[in-house]
RNA sequence: GGUCCGGUAGUUCAGCUGGUUAGAAUGCCGCCCUGUCACGGCGGAGGUCGCGGGUUCGAGUCCCGUCCGGACCGCCA
């Protein structure tokens, strides 16, 4: 071994010591006839010291060590002069008898600090030096600690861990698959999963019962912060189960998760349902740290003369706590935050409720006291709050509404990242209506396509309105949302081939098309396939939510840029014109 | 496919209404310093202002194009 201790262990206890200890360089500090130096690894900090009068030599060799340096030292554990109450080694330092260096270092492009000065990309380009620092190995202790914890859970639960295959089928429904061309099968492809959906159900038709998989996934889709083309889930199924059965199952596991990885404890997640979510908070995915409900308003202001609001189909505000002194600067801001093209509102009406009881309104003119005093009645305002009102067509409205209250909760400090709510919200629309993407309809033959997916089982008392009215029926599907993350979803599977069948003859495949998409999975369900449910949660982002961060770039040890580029190994790249030969692909393209 | 923001020293950034030699901090190098731990002091080196074009007597600064990065919308069953 080249080292006897690491870097973090060494402690009073172990002094007079002789040790070897081994690491990078992260500081020196020379001070003329003392040279200290600051030896790191994964496990801490220990200071070197070394004294120009017991080894002039040494000393001399010490001032030479560049940052990241590796290098391993002998020498005996003393009791500092001065102690650092900041480091858990504090207390102690090495004096040095013997430094070897074992690499050299160049100077690294940012520093390897918590702090450090380097930007996004340098750190990702150079991302095993990014790996040094603290922040980021710690959030990979924290994915490493998550992933154990999980595993034993859904041990404890009885649940297997089955790898599934990577090289599978492409299909139309859902994203855009990634793809891998078969050298042995001239013009065909293999597809890498959106998730391992249907080799679960497969499973379960196999009797495994409880199955769970840490699995990657991948999604040809456009990037975000907490959105990369390869993820991790927590990917689970149940046999012989009902939703409640596994909302509690899984509500189980968070909460474990929460114990063990936080020592913090959740109560009992709250059911909402797709329509409340919507209809308070505007999102299927509501932040629920902080109240500031929807309320609607169309009763209310209609019918009085303003022409936004009487001409606009849909009018919904929120009332915010004690924000009655924001300024008028600061409401300009918030009008520019919906104004914004993502969000397309055409304008922002307030009403200030001061703390002396009277009423300022953006729209006094049309509205006098009596009129202003009732909206404070249907908001059930309080002296000091703020009143904020949109109007427009309802879905976007509701959306705009839902990013001002987000923006109002941030501002008002209300989105504390060390405090955690989680909620269900249940019973999502089965179907969505494909509404004005021409792509969506030609490439489809219906236009209806799965909310969830198309193995989602609708309601039991809504199966009549498949046939009379399907946007109206709803799927036995919930999605687990913490602190306005949707972290998890899942769903009752269909189990019976006729219903399976009618449901992609909804999605608009004909019979063949969906023979010869899912007919294994069809046929499977003729050879006794259970009731059976599940669900999946994203690994990353449960990670970064503990974590507190809403990036999950860091909390994956080599994650990929916003073109879905890995710039440290400049993936991905261009293959020989040999390698498209043997695949069969034609090595010139022609684009547009 | 779209919207917005950014690209200036190794790094993070400042650079006003276009005007002399493009600055700061940090890092790096050298000298000094015997209890530092964000050590301190003095000195020094370090620039294709992303790239191309245009306007102008004059462009880091304004305009057009382009590339790269970031956030978001669409998309993400």
């Amino acid at each position: 071994m080249l080292r006897t201790h690491t870097c973090g262990e060494l402690r009073l206890s172990d002094i007079n010591k002789q040790v070897t200890l081994s690491g990078w360089v992260q500081k020196t500090r020379d001070l003329g006839g003392m040279t200290f130096i600051d030896l790191r690894d994964r496990y801490g900090i220990t200071q070197l010291a070394l004294n120009v009068d017991s080894d002039p030599a040494l000393s001399q060799a010490a001032r030479t060590l560049g940052r990241e340096f590796v290098i391993q030292v002998k020498g005996t554990v003393i009791e500092r002069e001065s102690k650092n109450k900041n480091n858990p080694t504090g207390e102690v330092e090495i004096k040095v008898e013997e430094i070897k260096i074992l690499n050299s270092a160049q100077t690294p492009p940012f520093t390897i600090e918590d702090e450090t000065d380097g930007g996004d990309e340098l750190r990702m380009k150079y991302r095993y030096l990014d790996l040094r620092r603290n922040l980021v190995r710690k959030n990979l202790e924290l994915r490493h600690r998550m992933a154990i914890e999980t595993r034993n859970y859904l041990d404890k639960q009885n649940f297997l861990e089955v790898e599934t295959p990577v090289l599978i089928k492409s299909t139309p429904e859902g994203a855009r698959d990634f793809v891998v061309p078969s050298r042995m099968n001239a013009g065909q492809f293999y597809a890498l999963p959106q998730s391992p959906q249907t080799f679960k159900q497969l499973l379960m038709v196999a009797g495994f019962d409880r199955y769970y998989q840490i699995v990657k996934c991948f999604r040809d889709e456009d990037l975000r912060a907490d959105r990369q083309p390869e993820f991790t889930q927590i990917d689970c199924e149940m046999s012989f189960v009902e939703q409640q059965d596994i909302l509690d199952t899984f509500e189980g596991l968070v909460k474990h998760l929460f114990k063990a990885v936080k020592g913090v404890d959740i109560s009992a997640l709250p059911h909402m349902t797709y329509a409340d979510a919507m209809k308070y908070y505007g999102n299927d995915k509501p932040d629920t740290r902080f109240d500031m409900k929807f309320v609607e308003l169309n009763d209310t202001v209609k019918g009085k003369g303003f022409p936004v609001f009487d001409n606009a189909p849909f009018v919904v505000g929120i009332c915010a706590k004690g924000a009655a002194e924001f300024t008028r600067k600061q409401l300009d801001e918030l009008t520019e935050f919906v104004k914004r093209p993502q969000l397309g509102a055409t304008g922002l009406v307030y009403a200030r409720y001061n703390v002396d009881g009277t009423i300022k309104s953006s729209v006094d003119k049309f509205y006098n006291e009596d009129e202003l005093k009732n909206w404070v009645k249907v908001f059930n305002a309080q002296p000091g709050d703020l009143m904020l009102i949109l109007a427009g067509e309802e879905e976007k409205t509701q959306k705009a509404l839902s990013e001002l209250r987000l923006e109002m909760g941030t501002r008002l400090g209300l989105r504390d990242k060390n405090k955690f709510s989680a909620l269900w919200v249940v019973d999502f629309p089965l179907l969505e209506w494909n509404d004005g993407d021409p792509n969506l309809l030609a490439s489809l033959a219906g236009r209806w396509h799965a909310k969830h997916h198309p193995f989602t089982s609708p309601k039991p008392e809504d199966f009549e309105l498949l046939k009379t009215d399907p946007g109206k029926v709803r799927a036995n599907a919930y999605d687990m949302v913490i602190n306005g993350v949707e972290v998890g979803g899942g769903s009752i599977r269909i189990h019976n081939k006729e219903l399976q069948s009618q449901m992609f003859d909804l999605l608009g495949f004909t019979k063949d098309e969906a023979q010869k998409q899912f007919g294994f999975l069809m046929n499977a369900f003729e050879f006794g396939a259970p009731p059976h449910g599940g669900l999946a949660f994203g690994f990353d982002r449960l990670c970064s939510l503990f974590g507190g961060s809403d990036s999950i770039r860091d909390f994956i040890a080599f994650p990929k840029n916003n073109s879905g580029k890995d710039v440290m190994i400049d993936s991905p790249s261009e293959i020989s014109d040999e390698q498209l030969k043997e695949l069969n692909i034609a090595s010139t393209f022609v684009v547009k």
